[in-house]
DNA sequence: GGCCTTGCATTGTGATCGCAATTTGATCTT
DNA sequence: AAGATCAAATTGCGATCACAATGCAAGGCC
């Protein structure tokens, strides 16, 4: 089975990788919540040994990627309810937009052009009603602003935060159709980077989350 | 070497008690920032195989409670630089108060009773001068405050910052020696809590997580 | 005497095996 | 024919082994 030894010099471990493509898979929301993975069947499906996977898995709980059912102890994506969504975007509410505010500081020309070029990729998915390639975009966007702040900590908070409510964004964003209304928003980002308004970055930002949030919320209300 | 079969069915996984193993150790600052440590250590030291163990670890690098170097794949307690600490302490200074405002409303005669129990055993581990005694009541008195919030995801960021923080705190307090005006705050918050008072604890954690810091970052300084 | 090289110990990683617990599906009973 | 029971498969967990890479230290070389 596959067991072939990897010429791999790439660069990273096996169990990186495994990580990294749960995490895409998540993040796009390719995995719906509620739904139950066993390691062996990611295992087979990633062409490798369980182990690695158990490692990837793991980090991944520890993160809330992942839940684990502490009688089965199976474990699944975890579904979402109110009160978490509640307590994810308040969070998000105050670490985001610190980041942003923190990058405006260090904004140049180049960054300013990269989250042009994002933000239009972004434009293209919405027109095409590519939920996927929308979901990679808008992450990258909000992540590469966000890296320019150099605050790591602040840093892998707001990947945690992303990553737990990865799943549901895709639901909505499936559910709702394409809103274009964000895009605004990152528009007003990028006037402010250009100004390196610290403070103008830190309200588009939190005025793009908010309104996501707020069509999550309704989106829940709604399933529940 | 202690392969004996545990007869006990002890209730939890192997992983997860050399997790809270490891955890206690790092947040009373049992162990050294900047200290190397290896999987078949640590699992020597428990006594028990280096697999659960490096579950275990992985929870914990994910956590970033331990640091990973990326060159030589070896791994160790992550120093604190000045940046990190105020990113922590910027975080910290926002989840915590939030945690205590909530767990206001939530507190009961029994909280309290609680409370005041493990904050007598703060003083009385300050009066003896005993550091480990003391960053255990310490986060206790937090933690057992927080839990009462009933908000899983905020009381998670809290305990992961606690995580990256203790074996910092551990340093300071074994410097500066018992200081014991934290205590005055920990009564401000029991007493905002009787009067079921939200906004006086968030200002009590607040100025006590305040406190804190500042000798943190004194010493940090001191340190560097 | 100082620097370099070589050999050994240690480290993290991945694979494979065994085990106990749970789930699942089929057979049997009523 | 419907529900209960039992056997087979699946799952997560832990142990052990193998391996490549790194760190360390002793010894040799200039």
């Amino acid at each position: 089975m596959a067991a072939v030894r990897r010429p791999l010099a790439d660069s990273q471990a096996v169990h990186d990788q495994v990580y990294a493509a749960i995490r895409r898979a998540l993040i796009t929301g390719r995995i719906a919540p509620g739904k139950g993975v066993s390691l062996r069947s990611l295992a087979a499906e990633l062409g490798v040994s369980p182990m690695p996977v158990r490692d990837a898995v793991r980090r991944l709980v520890a993160e809330r990627a992942l839940a684990i059912n502490p009688a089965n102890k199976r474990l699944s994506v975890p579904s979402l309810t109110a009160d978490r969504l509640e307590q994810l975007a308040l969070a998000r509410l105050w670490v985001e937009p610190e980041l942003a505010a923190r990058a405006a500081a260090g904004a140049d020309a180049g960054l300013i052009r990269q989250l042009q070029a994002v933000d239009a990729d972004l434009d293209e998915a919405l027109r095409l009603g590519d939920v996927d390639r929308y979901m990679t975009a808008n992450h990258a966007f909000h992540f590469t602003l966000y890296e320019r702040a150099g605050a790591e900590v602040l840093l892998a908070m707001a990947g945690g935060l992303w990553l737990q409510i990865g799943p549901f964004m895709r639901v909505v964003f499936g559910r709702v159709g394409a809103n274009d209304l964000a895009a605004d928003h990152h528009a007003q980002a990028i006037a402010a980077l250009k100004a390196k308004d610290a403070e103008g970055a830190r309200r588009a930002i939190a005025a793009d989350l908010s309104e996501g949030m707020d069509k999550m919320r309704a989106a829940v209300e709604g399933v529940s």
